[in-house]
DNA sequence: TCTGGGGTCCTAGGACCC
DNA sequence: TCTGGGGTCCTAGGACCC
């Protein structure tokens, strides 16, 4: 059953992506940046200078040094050529007069969770896709179908709009929904009119408003398979959806070949997720300067350290322990390496982090310079699922009592 | 002037077991 | 002496997403 054969059986899937999220947040506190190309990005990318008196002084991007990527750009600052993932020091050359922002993920974190909670009240079904995207079922909120002969979706889109306005009541940021029978179609058609857009597709719109866009707009369909798919021929998902089933099998494998003729034809049957558990919790910094294995040892274990540290306290926060701790190292020539190992007992503890961790990194080759170390969890279970070995202090304590027994 | 940090899922080979 | 076959776990790498 696909969910498209009958108007019965058909659902409502929305999905609700917040325009520009970081930089129109950032707009809020910083009014008089509104209009003006602006981009969020980097590590201690210069605050804001606030003075007493006077306007607020704010960092250009031209002066820009360091390691840096677009986290997320304004419009204005997209049409100069700037987009998100671009290393600062190349945006700075395209844009040097762009103000640039710090990232500010805890301020971001707050606003994700209102703009969610705000959607909750209209409907309740939604599935987390990251901090600034959800799905929304809206198949019972919206009843089957709609019947109206003026607008044949005048249910859901009444639903869609009492949405956009409860996110921009609650945060006043603007969001852009796109509505279809599914994930797939429902993720393409957000983006068909943003910024604040409304999008609603069903299956007969596929030939005309899916087709003419590129594959590569499909979500599992990134650099690699885009190209592959390029020198086949095939660049929009109408010449994907022509392509034979069996070709396509070929070229891509059994799995990814057939989801790729699926995906082609706006099959998608995946349901809105309400909540699911972590696989894995990781912790990577980059490092401000490449740093050698041996000639910078002592400042490596610090930063392996403190890694182990904040992945400990990430694990007790969140309420996990791990039975798995793997290492990733990014070299100078971006080539990476992970290891892993599996622990005989369950690990949450930063110590005995560090030391499983550190075995995993013995099995590394260490051949060059590094630019990021990694460290992961894996193997998860919530806390009170894991017998805990005894921790330092509850070996001491045990110990004390037996003295005194004797 | 190269390219952040947090994730998920898939594949493939070897170990190990029956 | 030239040798099975299936299932599961562990590990490493890679594509992809926000």
């Amino acid at each position: 059953m696909t969910g498209l054969e009958s108007p019965f059986e058909q659902r409502w899937i929305a999905h609700l992506d917040m325009d520009a999220f970081y930089a129109s947040v950032e707009l809020l506190r910083y009014p008089e940046l509104r209009g003006k190309p602006v981009v969020v990005g980097g590590r201690r990318a210069g605050a804001p200078e606030q003075r007493p008196s006077g306007p607020r002084r704010f960092a250009s991007l031209g002066i820009y040094s360091g390691r840096g990527v677009i986290t997320t750009a304004t419009y204005e600052a997209r049409a100069l050529g700037v987009h998100s993932g671009m290393g600062l020091m190349k945006a700075a050359v395209l844009a040097p007069d762009a103000t640039l922002l710090p990232a500010d993920f805890d301020e971001y974190r707050k606003y994700s969770r209102r703009f969610k909670a705000a959607v909750k009240e209209v409907a309740p079904k939604i599935e987390d896709r990251g901090i600034d995207e959800i799905y929304i079922d809206l198949s019972a909120v919206a009843g089957a179908y709609d019947t109206s002969d003026v607008d044949p979706h005048a249910g859901v889109r009444d639903i869609a709009l009492r949405i956009k306005s409860a996110v921009h009541k609650a945060t006043g940021l603007t969001c852009s929904i796109g509505i279809s029978p599914n994930k797939l179609l429902s993720k393409l058609c957000s983006e068909l009119e943003k910024p604040n857009g409304l999008t609603i597709i069903t299956v007969a719109d596929i030939a005309a408003r899916i087709w003419p866009l590129p594959a590569s707009r499909i979500n599992g369909i990134g650099p690699k398979a885009s190209e592959k798919l390029a020198s086949l021929g095939i660049r929009t998902i109408g010449e994907l959806a022509a392509a034979e089933g069996e070709m396509l099998r070929q070229h891509f494998g059994a799995n990814y070949g057939a989801w790729l003729h699926r995906v082609a034809h706006g099959q998608d049957e995946r349901p809105v997720v309400m909540f699911s558990e972590p696989k894995s919790i990781s912790r990577e910094t980059t490092f401000e300067r490449d740093l050698h294995p041996r000639l910078h040892r002592d400042e490596l274990g610090k930063l392996f350290t403190r890694l182990c540290e904040q992945l400990s306290s990430d694990l007790q926060r969140k309420g996990y322990a791990a039975k798995t701790v793997g290492i990733k190292l990014r070299f100078d020539d971006f080539r990476i390496v992970t290891r892993v190992i599996t622990a005989d007992v369950w690990l949450q503890d930063a110590v005995a982090i560090r030391h499983w961790a550190g075995r995993a990194l013995k099995k590394a080759p260490l051949p060059q310079k590094l630019r990021l170390l990694g460290v992961r969890a894996e193997n998860l279970t919530r806390i009170e699922d894991a017998i805990m070995p005894e921790t330092g202090s509850a070996r001491e304590a045990r110990h004390q009592r037996t003295l005194h027994l004797i």
